[in-house]
DNA sequence: CCTTGACACTCTCTGCGGTCGATTGCTAGC
DNA sequence: GCTAGCAATCGACCGCAGAGAGTGTCAAGG
């Protein structure tokens, strides 16, 4: 009927259209009809032409109307073209990039876990929406000191410290005894030969001496050294992610009904699914942005979560993000959960994060 | 008007109307009438003269009416005098301790962390509440192995090994410097000299060295001893408690209103309220309730907290309970909550706690 | 060919009135 | 002291009508 329906893609005067609806949708919370877009400033159109355009956008499955006379909402997939193509991002406040960076790397150098926390709360309060951190992996951290405990039959209690302060223990089972000796032996090799070592070389060259003539050792080594990866860490602890402002999500009222929040909230309580989402923004570099549906959760149908992954080394060690209502307000959450990521990354990489000032919020 | 008001109590037979009421109103949650009362089994009176002893019972402040007409409802007043002289409290099945004993003493011997979250989740899972299980204190353990290890700038990383594998670790600020030679040899002193003491006995030895020779090391040893108690650590990781099935909260259509549900869950988070609550049920030994506007905070008006200290060695180390609607199934609850503070006591003894059977749930 | 004003239509929301059922308090009688 | 009966009260439910908001469509005008 109208503009452009050759392509896929609405014309110019629609997609300024949409972009009105969506970001007055954001702001306001309910349906927009085209009386209430023909008054915005910047279109001088009558409410009818708008109406035309609108069936053309509802045909196109950017927008819908809940029942005949309620204005239109936004679809998954008119959020999907708005943060696409429509957005206008908007930068973070100096002011706010100053106070972020502060709170991360305060008191906190070398304690990983800490960080996340902070980085967890920090994208909360400044989103006003849930903030989540996976906990970093470590194959990059390095070694800053081991040691072995035995424990009761054939269990060696493994203490790990890596990078500046952080902790790391866990009980092996093993399938032989070791003597005090042997294990005292054992931790003064690892201590006087990789102190100071990155974990990944240590793995590589502890392999490369697995044939040598310490090979009985070098079971309880390798072990000892893989409990820093919490992707292997099945235990409740380490694995897993920081999850802040959680109860802020009640205050959406298309996520209300106590029933659905129910289940987020039990769903948050597993981490599974959540996890395995936020794995999928490992692949690629900059902001994800999962809308809705597109998640492929249920449970998250009217929910988006926007992430991204943190570096060391220019190595992925974790992902950071928010979860929130489809109805966010992108333009500000998405530089926000983008800086955040690059923070956290220098925070990580401990005193050489001094330089970061204004200017990094260019965007993806 | 009727039998006994001369006394504040209710006469013989408005107790059993009472409990007849409240119990009616655990199961159904619905105001419960007159009629319904009469039809009841155990009662042989008409709905009328029930009338008359329900009119005695509102006065009393036991039960109150939400409107006209519409049944009663028990008071927190109410709810206090049936568990406190009317409930018949319902042992637990053995085949549920047994169940309860081995998850919570399966692999977790020495860590009291891991203990205290399997008793969390356990309490969830057998009352269909929120299960509350506070970290225990750990005056009462015993050193198993200690190590310092310098950090930049007078900071010094602690590590503490208790019990047979429980690692705790803090980074201190000290005064001066200490070099690598001193840490080494206060670290061989305090391994040498109090491996397999109590820290309690520990700390008390250090305090009397304090004029000693020593004196100077002796502020780095008493503050590392320090650590393990997790009611000096203001820090986010070791104090606090474990909260399990808060979602199942949400159950309830008495705490359905969303707003109230959110406040619930930030006052979750903080930990603050909820944790002075359960300091209070330290003083006594045995279960203790707090039902409603007795625990002195709006949010739990419409909450009743049922806990428990637990105890190694006759000394309480902790809290755990449960939380839920004011309505909840005490005869069920309560032994539930008494059953697992002894089991969790036992299970942190670590081995000694082999001789628990049936007939623990006398009462309080 | 696009835009616009006009008009009829559809749907939700709100308030009103009425009925129904449950329960109470009261009083008179056993 | 207990009970039966009675009027009164109140919430839950239903149907209905009117207001309000927004849509789709159509014919007229640039």
């Amino acid at each position: 009927m109208a503009t452009d329906l050759t392509a896929d893609l609405p014309s110019e005067r629609a997609r300024r259209i949409l972009r009105i609806l969506v970001e007055h949708y954001i702001r306001e919370g309910q349906p927009v009809g085209s009386r209430t877009l023909s008054l915005s400033a910047g279109l001088d159109l009558s409410p009818a032409t708008i109406r035309n355009v609108m069936a053309d956008l509802e045909e196109l499955g950017f927008i819908a109307a809940p029942h005949t006379s309620a204005g239109r909402v936004p679809t998954a997939k008119g959020y999907r073209f708005f943060v696409d193509t429509l957005v206008r991002l908007q930068p973070m406040a100096p002011s706010d990039v100053l106070r972020l960076q502060n709170q991360l790397e305060d008191r906190f150098r070398g304690d990983a876990k800490a960080i996340a926390g902070a980085a967890s709360s920090a994208l909360s309060s400044l989103t006003s929406l849930a903030g989540v951190v996976t906990i970093p992996r470590q194959h990059h951290a390095t070694l800053r000191h081991i040691e072995f405990l035995p424990l009761s039959g054939r269990r060696v209690l493994v203490i790990l410290v890596v990078n500046d302060a952080e902790v790391q223990n866990r009980i092996l089972d093993m399938e032989r005894d070791y003597s005090d000796d042997e294990l005292r032996r054992a931790a003064n090799f690892l201590n006087d030969r990789f102190t100071g070592r990155n974990l990944d070389e240590v793995r590589t060259q502890l392999l490369a001496d697995l044939d040598g003539t310490r090979e009985f050792m070098n079971r309880l080594m390798l072990d000892s050294i893989a409990i820093a990866d919490p992707a292997q860490q099945s235990g409740s602890e380490g694995s897993g992610y920081v999850l802040s402002g959680e109860t802020k999500l009640m205050n959406f009222q298309e996520l209300s009904g106590v029933e659905k929040i129910k289940q987020l909230f039990e769903a948050f309580g597993e981490q599974r699914e959540i996890l395995t989402l936020l794995d999928r923004s490992v692949a690629a570099q900059g902001v994800q942005i999962f809308i809705g549906e597109e998640s492929g959760y249920r449970i998250l149908d009217a929910c988006t979560i926007v992430a991204a992954p943190y570096t060391v080394d220019d190595q992925i060690v974790g992902v950071l993000g928010v979860i929130g209502p489809t109805r966010m307000a992108y333009e500000r959450v998405i530089p926000i959960v983008d800086v955040t990521a690059r923070l956290v990354g220098a925070a990580l990489n401990a005193g050489a994060a001094a330089g970061w000032g204004p200017g990094l919020n260019s965007d993806s």
